[in-house]
DNA sequence: CCTTACCTTCGACGACCATCGAAAGAGCCG
DNA sequence: CGGCTCTTTCGATGGTCGTCGAAGGTAAGG
């Protein structure tokens, strides 16, 4: 039996991207660090996000933000890279992204 | 025994006002439509938002409203009078209320 | 004083959420 | 093949959330 290559990850389009989707995937500390993070460097894989949770915590995060689409994910090998959706976020909901990256940390 | 005065309502001030709080609060239909709702009259009494759930429910959502900081809430009489705190917001998150209220409803 | 209007609090209930550990799949390398 | 790394899925758990109905309290007016 051969083995089943990795399932294609699923990302919603850009235009119809939901308000209430992306607020939710926003409104939570551990999710507000990843975006954080990714907007200093633009690609990351998944294991080297500065967060303290299990690693099956933080598939659970990923799995919100890229279903409400403020993230893209691609397998390369054996790691899983992760990108912010910047520009289709901006499209979508113009200024929304930047203000939330405009308020630092712990404020 | 005379009767208690209404007890007065507490208001978080605008510099404390917390990322996550907020974007929690504005990550709910009903939420966003009693938002929305502010923005084109700029005060209205509870009963009078354009929403379809118990006055109950109504009341729990001002709440988290208003202890988020997104709204503030007067009596007169017998009516609770609601404003939107939109200087308070785009000076704590310069932009972020801009661009909720620019994405239209049911989009 | 009694009634009506407005809004809130309380208690309850079902649904969803963030979290974890255990297990497993896919890829890579010796 | 065998082992190691990276990441996900599954099941469970404790907590939070949105919702409602019932009850209550304040205000205004006959």
């Amino acid at each position: 039996m051969p083995a089943t290559p990795r399932p294609p990850l699923v990302h919603p389009d850009a235009s119809s991207l939901s308000l209430v989707a992306v607020l939710h995937a926003l409104a939570d500390p551990t999710r507000l660090t990843i975006v954080r993070t990714l907007r200093a460097d633009p690609e990351r894989a998944c294991g080297t996000f500065p967060v303290s949770v299990a690693p099956s915590t933080l598939s659970h995060h990923f799995r919100v933000l890229r279903e409400a689409g403020v993230i893209r994910q691609r397998d390369e090998g054996n790691r899983r890279w992760t990108t912010l959706r910047l520009a289709d976020l901006d499209a979508r909901f113009p200024g929304l992204i930047d203000a939330v990256l405009a308020t630092p940390p712990d404020e």
